[in-house]
DNA sequence: TATTGTTATACTCTATAACTATA
DNA sequence: TATAGTTATAGAGTATAACAATA
């Protein structure tokens, strides 16, 4: 397994177990991203940051405003337009202006919007079962605590 | 923390421990990631995939393949010569053609090269010892171990 | 003045595909 | 024919910065 030809194997002998667990993570995320990518893109014609904002607006029924959307999506709200731009021309959102503040828009699913990510997500959670599933029980919730754990360090530490 | 303003806050309350799995070491990696591409680029002025490049031919004394360093790196050809290109013109790595096969080079660091990446790799290391230094050891291993696990379901689930 | 969202632009990273020179 | 590496190109994904409308 040291051996293996991916980026883990950046690795070298005295690199410090640290290092090590970094580069794995690494790989295992590019693994597993890289393949949703693909999936996401051969199934259906979408993209992930695509995916993820039609995920936020599932969670949202009343809609979201476009800088929410930015923040948790931690990308640039330039961003966030130019995604919405696609959804909008395809469907599948719909901009409303807020009468309270004529600034801000919010956005939501429409309902061929909600049936369409409906029918992604279901395959998305099949490809995530897929490829965690067979991991046993307690593995993945030593992994989902201790990632846990880390997350509340790092952004601790990038927080300045 | 459910509610944290990051891509974690895509799980619904239905959502199965699998996808919440995922959507939290989604969120660990690019935070990570992030930072590490951040601090690469304002203390180093390089790229991660350069700096990728460069670890793996330290391990590599007597260089590497250009094809070699594309399947470890999991990138396509044509990116590996663009990396390269650019670190030859800085001084950094040599190209040598192999006498054997005259359609291969192998590349290998130059002592600038092995100097300034030891320099990186030392404040890299720091880097990654800061955002994971303060879990307990037993997370941590706990962490590798799962994540052994995962990349080897991973690896078996994508080669297809 | 500050904020929301848009526009314009540029850069990094990556893949595909056509090409060359060897094998 | 097949392979190693190069070149050209396109597209995703992201950031910065200038801007308009509104607060």
């Amino acid at each position: 397994m040291t051996d293996a030809p991916d980026l883990e194997s950046r690795a070298a002998p005295g690199d410090h177990q640290a290092l090590r667990l970094w580069l794995r993570m690494l790989t295992c995320c590019n693994l597993i991203e890289g393949e949703i990518r693909n999936r996401l893109r051969s199934e259906f014609d979408t993209t992930l940051p695509r995916f993820d904002l039609m995920a936020q607006l599932q969670r949202a029924p009343e809609g979201m405003k476009m800088g929410e959307l930015s923040r948790h999506m931690m990308v640039t709200s330039g961003n966030i337009t130019g995604i919405a731009d696609q959804l909008e021309k395809e469907g599948l959102v719909v901009r409303t202006k807020v009468e309270s503040d004529r600034r801000s828009s919010v956005l939501q699913l429409t309902p061929v919007g909600r049936e369409t990510f409906a029918r992604m997500a279901k395959a998305h959670e099949s490809w995530i079962t897929g490829l965690f599933g067979d991991m046993p029980e307690a593995s993945r919730h030593a992994l989902f605590q201790a990632l846990g754990e880390l997350k509340h360090q790092v952004v601790a530490a990038t927080a300045d």
